[in-house]
DNA sequence: CGCTAGTTTGATCCGGGTCAATGCTGGTGG
DNA sequence: CCACCAGCATTGACCCGGATCAAACTAGCG
């Protein structure tokens, strides 16, 4: 019962992604809303020398569910999909990291689930334990951190009222409103364009729909001139409506 | 779509519940596992000092999603549901606190979701701004409560597996899985019994299924000799037969 | 131009929702 | 002590939305 087909990530040891040594942060796209956004000036230069960027190809791996945490990620550019597989083959999507999103520390030592590049990405990365010691030396991090985390899990209780027993139209129209709702946070306008980088199967696999499901409620919706499907996302026609049908 | 009747909680200003001094809690039975265990001998009498022991009947408010968050509470005894209401009608529920667990710490002001008591429940309660300031005071009081916030989010995330699309049976067993580890945790031993002290709605509106599944599934389980059911709870009488149910 | 991966679309089936009746249990008052 | 009642839980009959299986289509890309 719906498995999902083909979800094998590309297995690339990081040393084959590009590795740069991280230079003006202060001018950095996404500094104002990412974790960073606390530190000042001087801070922020030796937050800068604990760290490298990092570039992802589409499929490739920042972190595996099970592994040792020995590295925590900041992405810069792209998307992110972390998600954790059931035994029975079925992947679930447990959250899209966008520009600004921080992620890679986890409860214990151990990752609690996988995280890979849904298209062409960019990451700072950090070494665990140098990160750590930082954190060790400015409180104030932690407080932002905490706060990151406390979001994180708000965020995570939304995904949970979509994935449980709603209709297909409902999930969709909802996930629309997230990512319209997410992606102006990180362009700074909301716009009617809503992009759509991630496959129909991740968005499937975030709701808990078939490939096919996606695919045919979409098409209804477009059908309906709610919305129009372009490359690369959609374009919201009739607001109202989606809103509408993402109450139910 | 399943809409979860009578949800409604029973409305009951604090006020009315009982507030007594915090004395003792060096003796607590959830010291040593809930956040409290970071403080020492003479932090813990200050912490005492600015919270006070309020009992909760079953169906009495915590807290509401939408309101100020002026308190936040550390559970002693009882269970504790967290849920969220969707336009439609339908409660999700979107974690069971036990005892140790600790709650009502959004990310912003408001809270992000309600919370009341499943049967009769004990909880220590700290208004917000004296937990603030000791938190300032107490730096490796914010790591506990980040660390409670990641692990909180794992277990959200472990949620997400359950609610999604998965067979009743598999729902159910991975539930009494989880309600097994956690009591464990909290009585300090693993036992056949599994207390399940909240209704069977409850249970449906937390794994996104209706009353009526979960009994009949409940019922088959019992047919299959995979469990016997208790009142307050069931028996596990085959546990890998459960564990098998739980991975598909 | 033809290959491949992803997407769309159709036909069929089945698990679990819905509606509704019945059963059980514990608390209350006569 | 028992009759009654209210709140859950159980059980049955039926139906529908979305999964499944499979085929056709499309867009990049070498």
């Amino acid at each position: 019962m719906l498995h999902s087909p083909d979800i094998r990530p590309v297995l690339r040891s990081v040393s084959s992604s590009t590795l740069t040594r991280l230079e003006n942060c202060a001018e950095c796209p996404v500094r104002s809303f990412s974790i960073c956004s606390v530190l000042d000036r001087s801070d922020l230069d030796d937050f800068s020398d604990i760290g490298r960027r990092a570039s992802f190809e589409p499929r490739s791996v920042l972190f595996l569910e099970g592994h040792q945490a020995d590295a925590i990620f900041n992405v810069t550019s792209g998307l992110v999909r972390q998600y954790r597989v059931l035994p029975n083959g079925r992947r679930q999507i447990v959250g899209f990291a966008l520009p600004g999103d921080f992620l890679g520390l986890p409860p214990g030592q151990i990752h609690s689930f996988s995280a890979d590049a849904a298209v062409a990405s960019d990451a700072c990365r950090f070494p665990r334990r140098a990160f750590l010691g930082f954190l060790e030396r400015h409180p104030h991090l932690l407080r932002r951190l905490h706060e990151a985390a406390t979001s994180a899990l708000a965020i995570a209780h939304e995904q949970l009222l979509q994935v449980g027993p709603r209709h297909a139209d409902a999930k969709i129209a909802s996930f629309i409103l997230l990512m319209r709702r997410r992606w102006a946070n990180v362009l700074g306008v909301v716009s009617p364009m809503v992009p759509l980088p991630m496959g129909r199967q991740d968005i499937g696999d975030y709701l808990g729909l078939t490939i096919a499901t996606v695919s045919r409620t979409l098409h209804r919706l477009r059908r309906e001139q709610a919305i129009e499907i372009v490359s690369g996302g959609i374009r919201i026609v009739n607001l109202t409506r989606i809103e509408r049908l993402a109450e139910f």
